[in-house]
DNA sequence: GGCCGCCCCTGACATTTGTCATGGCGAGTG
DNA sequence: CACTCGCCATGACAAATGTCAGGGGCGGCC
């Protein structure tokens, strides 16, 4: 038999990473060699550890998972990447794969299923949630103009006009034309729903 | 030796949710009797089953976990509810314990702690997070009357005072009012970050 | 080179807000 | 009983926001 796949847990929740580990465990072609809770405990943990492949929760203290598979890729280039995240939005898949992930798969999967998976994606292959994808693939791309996301994203909290443009360095016209165009676009009321929106799209 | 407790395990997680039955399922004083993905589910399950002590994530789809309890207190009186939460608003700890919920606790937790506080609750006894207590006495209580605090909540989706004032049967003018003064109390800078302010805080 | 889309700005306008002053009504309290 | 506090309302004014009509510059593409 070959030697068994060296995994890496990260999940800012003790109580599933834990219970994980020892499902995980059981297969006998798995180990896990690391834990983190925290984004810059999991690179830190990767350089230590060097696992084969990395299990990140999307959502962590510190860093994402998608920031922390981007330096992942960097620095450990032989470490495959698989996302598990509570309540997927389709635009992070879009930047999960744009990271180099090699899968992504939300946390309703079973335990048996999710081995399967990790198995998979170290073998080289992708794995992407069939309905993950299918919600991606629907909301399909962002109509935003990079400018346009990146001032709804300063409204998002929101400040007033004023802040935004400055903290833009624009000119308050500029940015409520922008906050126009953006709202049109998505269909909002206003440009608070605009936010909402984009974030439920995954668009911010 | 006495019988083992009888656990109904609700999380629409079903990687947690199965990971966590198999863990808990090895302490030999505790038995996983029930587990549902839903709140209506795990109602239905509760009656079905009738376990001892009810493990519920407070985010579920359906019905959240404080619903859940509420009923489950009228209907089952000697089940024990205890509360898993990601992450947990101060508010959210208030309205639990205010519809007879055993335990609180966050998914921080190990699942050995975990199972400690299970025996805690079933023994008749309280537990809630120090954290998170700390955190709720910290925030104290809401300073919003009923009034503010509805118009708020509708006002969360970014709706128009007009909007707003039609579905709570209010003037325009009220409305105003009455976010007016929320904002005041909560020292926001506008209607927007109020609303954010007060979901932070559990008190919407 | 012309066309188009994105970027950035200006100015003007209507609408929507936030804020303040003010008043009446009912319930609970000293 | 007077007092306070929450509730509901009106009206008025200032400020913020949404919308429209422009215009100039830049880069890519047929």
């Amino acid at each position: 038999m070959t030697s068994p796949v060296r995994l890496l847990l990260a999940d800012d929740e003790h109580l599933i990473r834990g219970a994980l580990a020892a499902l995980l465990g059981l297969e006998d072609d798995l180990v896990v060699v690391a834990e983190a809770a925290t984004g810059p405990e999991a690179l830190a943990m990767a350089r230590a550890h060097r696992p084969d492949v990395a299990v990140l929760d999307l959502q962590m203290p510190g860093a994402d998972g998608v920031r922390v598979a981007t330096s992942l890729r960097a620095e450990l280039p032989g470490c495959q990447v698989l996302i598990v995240t509570g309540h997927g939005r389709p635009g992070h898949l879009k930047r999960a794969l744009a990271a180099g992930v090699r899968g992504f798969v939300p946390k309703t999967v079973s335990a048996q299923r999710l081995a399967e998976i990790i198995r998979t994606v170290h073998a080289g292959n992708r794995y992407i949630d069939p309905e993950l994808a299918a919600d991606a693939i629907s909301a399909g791309d962002s109509p935003l103009t990079a400018r346009e996301a990146e001032v709804l994203e300063l409204a998002a909290d929101g400040a007033p006009v004023a802040e935004i443009a400055e903290r833009a360095a624009l000119s308050p016209g500029t940015v409520r034309n922008y906050l126009s165009s953006a709202v049109t676009k998505l269909g909002a009321e206003n440009r608070h729903a605009a936010v909402r929106l984009a974030r439920e799209r995954g668009w911010v």
